[in-house]
DNA sequence: CGGGATCCCAGTTGATACTG
DNA sequence: CAGTATCAACTGGGATCCCG
């Protein structure tokens, strides 16, 4: 999926909310807050194991979210937005407007982009 | 690709433009204006003729660009962002504006991000 | 409990060739 | 020129098993 040419500015953003799963996450750690690994995964009902590892990990290799880790036994692991996280959910919002307003508008009823 | 839980209302939105070569198509059409689909080919290097008419279908499903098709021989279709269209733009410009101030804050320098 | 490594299938994309 | 149809290939992602 790394087809967009680099030199799109937005590029490596869209790369990061583009996976799988990125954006919920997101909702849910901004929606309840932060939360350990296991708690986020049965949040997110589907995902993988690995998927969410790999989108915590760039998420957070990109400074979107902090992981905290407790070294017991067994261990604790809570993620959390950082503030850079609520830079990205002003635009996502932006765009849940534009997505509800396009909505009304009956947009994603005459393509296949409803019929998934 | 259908993962992200129909619940999220940008959903369908990011579904749309997560597409491979989506948002770049945006862009060249929103930087260059309207464009016959040989054009915009050329200005999409590597895109493949199906990718490049799948996406453009689904762009102009959801409204966000226009097909205007000349029944001439050879034919002649241009292809324009649609009033919707910059909608969409807007968004994209601020999450290249938050690209950037990342970017110089050197988010995607220490992770896999840039490494593509 | 959190997550790394592996195997494997499926969907997607690219290449190519053909038509109006 | 614009697009379609087909084929083959690749990669992403899920399921599993295992370790700290």
């Amino acid at each position: 999926m790394s087809k967009t040419p680099p030199q799109c500015p937005m590029d490596a953003i869209l790369r990061l909310l583009m996976g799988p799963w990125t954006t919920y996450i997101i909702w849910v750690l901004n929606d309840q807050g932060p939360q350990r690994f296991g708690v986020l995964k049965r949040s997110v009902p589907g995902i993988s194991t690995r998927m969410l590892t790999e989108r915590l990990r760039m998420l957070q290799g990109a400074g979107v979210i902090w992981r905290e880790q407790a070294e017991t036994i067994p261990p604790a692991v809570t993620y959390g937005l950082t503030p850079r996280g609520n830079d990205l959910r002003s635009v996502l919002d932006a765009l849940g407007t534009i997505a509800e307003r396009w909505k009304a508008e009956g947009v994603f009823q005459d393509d296949d982009l409803g019929a998934v």
